[in-house]
DNA sequence: CGTCACGTCGTGAAATTTTCCCGTGTCCCG
DNA sequence: CGGGACACGGGAAAATTTCACGACGTGACG
């Protein structure tokens, strides 16, 4: 369990940024990159394979998305060690990251020392997150902003999605079997549940919990 | 201004990225990084004083952006020779990289070899565009859907913009000095103009566009 | 076992917004 | 001097949103 050899697996879709994480963990004693994959399914498939001790995964990939791949990882192997590497700044990802199993989240955007050390201290057994999204953390408690997955019922969420998806109410009505005005009256719950005024605010609020492309 | 040497100037806020770029770059013979920037403003900055032969720029980076960069050097240097790397897959942004003066767009799920490739051609004088992006560009010529900077007139491309920036109606009104309900008429229209029945569509087809976030 | 809280679903009627159609004025161009 | 495009707003009909209300099932709890 605290066996903390340094195997490491990369999962990012592009082949750049795999250069450039191989390039700096190859400088450092102790850490040996075993494995590429370009989306969570062929990690997966990896995985099992090569049984890593380490895995840097990407969130936002074509197919099967890094979330999905931490997913099952996790189910197959309960121990293993996940460290989410990504662009994503906002904390709605890093929650749904961590919830899925990640053991640490760290952005694109922090300097070097901080992937290193994060990886460092997930291979000891730590958790690491990196400072900016502690901080977005931070705010999004003091913002108030609701987090959809959370004020919002199954039923609610499920008729965001579709709202967010495009669909027009009508639509949306028949797909569920239930009367348009019922969706009317969601959609008006909804908003007021997230305490947004606008369609548009309901957009971009979605943008930043990560529930959209 | 055919001088094909090959000192390379790489533009991206993401250290990773560059430490893969540089990493790729080096292999090849005649190719030299010699200066790096993580926005716009250093980039301008760096490209007077080292004058490389080429620039791999990022759009999406914090403070000044990749767009305004390019503009900034091609307005000092017309020669400068700028290749787009990004990961953005959509249309909009490479009309307006082209448009602001890049002679190249490759994105980061191209495979390593159409990045060099690309590098050579942009140094040969060539103009670049990837594959993917050829592709996106017919198809968003296909698909009919309008781009909202030609069909729309300033004003109402002002407006949208602030309906975007999640502003009500009547602040959008005071803030510019006209009745609520000529903001509500444009907003009507220009929903109009662009083939758009909600808000939800509209905010989504800004997103495709790089109008947003 | 009652009943209480809650989520779900639907209705109807009022309030608001959106849309559509209209007119005005201005500017530019042939 | 006409068009024609644009900016701006009024009025009225149409659609949507909101609000208040009721009904039903379900799970928790004393």
């Amino acid at each position: 369990m605290t066996a903390a050899a340094g195997t490491i697996m990369l999962v990012d879709d592009h082949a750049v940024v795999r250069e450039g994480y191989r390039s700096m963990l190859q400088k450092q004693p102790g850490l040996r990159v075993v494995a590429e994959a370009a989306d969570g399914a062929e990690a997966y498939r990896l995985f099992k394979e090569v049984r890593p001790d380490l895995v840097i995964m990407d969130l936002t990939m074509p197919g099967v998305g890094g979330i999905e791949g931490i997913r099952r990882i996790r189910q197959w192997d309960r121990s293993a060690r996940i460290l989410v590497f990504t662009m994503h700044e906002n904390a709605g990802f890093a929650v749904q990251a961590i919830r899925a199993g990640a053991r640490g989240y760290v952005t694109k955007s922090s300097p070097p020392e901080t992937l290193l050390r994060a990886v460092k201290d997930v291979l000891a057994g730590a958790i690491a997150i990196s400072p900016d999204i502690d901080h977005e953390l931070a705010l999004s408690r003091l913002s108030g902003e609701k987090a959809a997955a959370d004020v919002l019922t199954a039923r609610e969420f499920e008729v965001m999605q579709m709202l967010l998806a495009e669909r027009t109410t009508d639509e949306i009505a028949s797909a569920l079997h239930l009367s348009p005005k019922t969706i009317a009256n969601l959609h008006s719950l909804i908003k007021d549940k997230l305490d947004v005024a606008s369609d548009i605010e309901l957009v971009r609020l979605a943008l930043r919990q990560g529930l959209l492309s």
